[in-house]
DNA sequence: TAGTGGTCTAGACCACAAA
DNA sequence: TTGTGGTCTAGACCACTAG
């Protein structure tokens, strides 16, 4: 059947490349109907399984939206007009081919105030392991990490030399797989991490705070502070 | 083959369950080389394009990564560790059940600085879209929204009625799809947006700035500010 | 009833990597 | 050479929606 062109483009790849043109440039819009399945099979000589993998793809990627016993539709692209991915500090700055040094500020188990105890569910006074430090792109301060752990779900936190390895690289090594949730909000720094960091109390700093959970246990809680002269968040979107 | 057992759960959803509760639970930890496609058939007793089919998705989600002629592998999960959706505006505000309001300060033609025209790859002078406009949450001013349009591409934008209509929903209805990319930081606001949105010129702001293109053209640039004190980014991340 | 998408099969050929 | 994943087929049965 396809005895010819063997070489480098997959034939779903080619269909998908079809539609997504047609979206991409307009030909059809949002919420129209788009051509069957059986159609593209006669229209592109495949099988009904490698039209079926292009269209699923294109639902994935959010471009298109399928409805059993009525058809293929053009979606309402909202929705997926804006995703961005915040990464690992210590991948970023290596792949920016910069430096990258931890500067250990604290090390320590502490009793659980309330508040805290209450993020962890566990109870108040329950030992907890905190770490705070600075991490330094090419020696300038870039982010202050303040760092709360759950003792019963990884034991051995505070063993890690955190010169050598981050908390989230040794935590993600040692606990399977999480669930996490954040904010991102723009406020000042406390008066401790505008020292740490070098910069003014009125410096306005980017702030990610982060909840991790496993298998239904809290993990760690982190505020990671950025002063927003050195800092900004950068994503692309595209179909 | 399958005359058994056919109404909720389909086959390559079972074998995706297997392996992700595998991955969640530690059972195989990152790098860890992960049952074959033929292992897995003979396990379930379904096709290899079922499996396979389980598998692709897994891939998709990030979970395992797969190397032609060696093997599956349980992915190293930095990447996935975090990615969050910024939804527009006026979406987030309906669903959070709210009222949204938009006060216009500004929609002109403009001729476009040399700074600007570099940004939509238009000579200097150039004429360009411009509006200014505040959004309130309930009678709060959350965002500023200033943005340039490039009338090339959407003419007709300065004839929207941006009281009923956001330049967002406008631009997605009116130019067919596009690519974006973003920068989110931390700064203070200008006095203008101060003003506008009736808070303290040292109050730390979230800014996000955006800009799309849409085949090769640019279509618009946009500089959100949000006071920090009333606007927090928030997502989830769950595998 | 006719047309749609959702799933599945039992093969097949290929490119690739390791032994 | 063996085993891996990447792709593809020509059918099939099903659930669903619309006329």
């Amino acid at each position: 059947m396809n005895s010819t062109r063997r070489l480098p483009t997959p034939q779903y790849q080619q269909v998908k490349n079809h539609l997504r043109d047609g979206i991409v440039s307009g030909r059809w819009s949002p919420g129209d109907l788009m051509p069957s399945e059986a159609e593209l099979v006669l229209q592109f000589g495949v099988s009904r399984m490698t039209v079926n993998r292009a269209l699923r793809d294109l639902v994935e990627a959010g471009l298109v939206e399928r409805v059993q016993g009525v058809g293929t539709f053009v979606a309402q692209l909202h929705r997926i007009a804006s995703t961005l991915t915040v990464r690992d500090l210590h991948e970023e700055i290596l792949e920016r081919g910069h430096q990258h040094e931890a500067r250990i500020e604290l090390v320590q188990r502490i009793k659980a105030t309330p508040e805290q105890a209450q993020q962890f569910g566990l109870a108040s006074g329950a030992p907890l392991f905190h770490t705070l430090m600075v991490h330094l792109e090419n020696g300038v301060a870039i982010q202050c990490e303040d760092r709360l752990v759950n003792p019963a779900v990884v034991p051995d936190y505070l063993k890690t030399d955190f010169t050598q390895i981050t908390p989230t690289h040794y935590l993600l090594s040692a606990v399977p797989l999480s669930m996490a949730s954040y904010t991102i909000e723009s406020t000042l720094p406390t008066g401790q991490e505008a020292q740490l960091l070098g910069i003014s109390k009125r410096e306005p700093c980017l702030v990610v705070r982060r909840r991790t959970s496993s298998r239904g246990q809290t993990v760690t809680v982190v505020r990671l502070v950025h002063p927003g002269s050195r800092y900004v968040i950068e994503g692309t979107f595209q179909p």
